[in-house]
DNA sequence: AATAACTTGCACATCGCTGTGCAAGTTATG
DNA sequence: CATAACTTGCACAGCGATGTGCAAGTTATT
């Protein structure tokens, strides 16, 4: 038996726990995606009986996370535009950072998660923007033209993630973080430190504010 | 009960055995870093149960893996040298790609592996010797400047790990992956790729040949 | 205070994986 | 070919995880 509500409004602490549950299981996913729901359940401060009180099955939690972090990431990223192209990839980058805890666990769960399948379908459209800004890029010559659109696009990504786990293994700072993120998508981009570090200056968008920082951690400033 | 052998000299069928199960597990480790021994076993056209002949322990498998591989990267790097920095770097890159399969495997269980503790250790020298070029690089204002040695090694590492996972995924050619990895590690040291570019096509022993090919994938050439 | 919603603990069935014992095969090697 | 080395199949014990049933608690809501 899972979801004990027939139909009705859920009683607040339901849904507060609910999210307790999506909370902590986003956390610990990111350290192990194989985390058990004995493990995520305390993480909540519940028992592990009362997680499927909620969800039906392991994978549906997981599914859950998905789409949430999903929407999230989309959401964060919806509104990104900019003529210069290098400007638009700083941009995504930074906002990466900031939605770094959801970023991370979508990363693992898209390779090894149980609904990788289909998961390509909720990270297309953000993948399409990239590609697309990368395509002006490359045009524009503002970006690297010594390899095609999507190769390119993967390799940015690639990077985003790369260096979004190495922030937080190495514990950096917000700001730390914010700055490195954009570096590391413009150096693959194709521009040097030199020019990475101008288009970053150059653009008061670009500089990190308290509402860049990520959501949800309380990471110890370097 | 484990291994048979009492300290005599191991038959050379055992001997062929034992290697097709590393070789094995080496392969389907880098898909998923908890394949069964099932899986292993079938991979090597053994039985499971054969496995324990070799192997006392899952961990002692994945323990020879760890050092096998050590061993053959760390032999793979450690005669580069160049005066310059920045070819130094990119034949890192290459020699990585020539080594991808041991590469990323060691790179999984870095991570998840159980031996994760000590592996550190394993890596020490290798990494010793990119922060050591790092350095140098550094001073002599061949790579960026705007962060300490050690941040910016550990990110080439990253980009390099992230590209050799994009490379695999992508399928690409020994020859495209080759390039694709020295120009990752280029740009992350902070070259623009036109500067990365001109430094591989300035140096002969960056150009690919087939002793820089990856061994033991026949992977398609695109 | 009464009720329905939610949580909990325990017991249990199930699954997949590891590791071992043993007896019967197969194969390298002298 | 004879022997020791190696492999295999099967059976079994153990572990940790998921998912379910149920009865007894606790708590939000009216």
């Amino acid at each position: 038996m899972h979801t004990l509500n027939p139909t009705k409004p859920p009683r607040r602490d339901a849904t507060e726990n609910r999210l307790a549950i999506l909370d902590s299981a986003r956390v610990l996913l990111n350290r192990d995606p194989e985390a058990s729901l004995e493990a995520i359940a305390a993480g909540a401060g519940l028992s592990r009986r009362s997680i499927y009180g909620h969800f039906a099955t392991r994978d549906e939690l997981i599914g859950e996370i998905q789409t949430l972090g999903g929407r999230r990431v989309t959401a964060a990223l919806a509104h990104i535009d900019h003529a210069d192209s290098r400007v638009a990839i700083a941009l995504i980058g930074a906002r990466l950072w900031s939605e770094v805890e959801n970023v991370r666990v979508m990363a693992q769960l898209a390779v090894r998660g149980p609904q990788r399948a289909v998961f390509a379908e909720t990270l297309r459209p953000v993948r399409a923007k990239l590609l697309d800004i990368v395509r002006r890029g490359i045009a524009a010559h503002e970006l690297r033209g010594d390899m095609d659109a999507l190769t390119l696009a993967n390799l940015i990504e690639g990077a985003a993630l790369s260096v979004l786990d190495e922030a937080i293994r190495a514990n950096l700072s917000n700001a730390d973080g914010h700055r490195l993120v954009m570096l590391a998508t413009l150096s693959t981009a194709g521009l040097s430190w030199h020019e990475a570090s101008a288009v970053i200056t150059q653009h008061p968008e670009l500089q990190f504010s308290a509402s860049s920082a990520p959501a949800g951690t309380e990471s110890s400033e370097s």
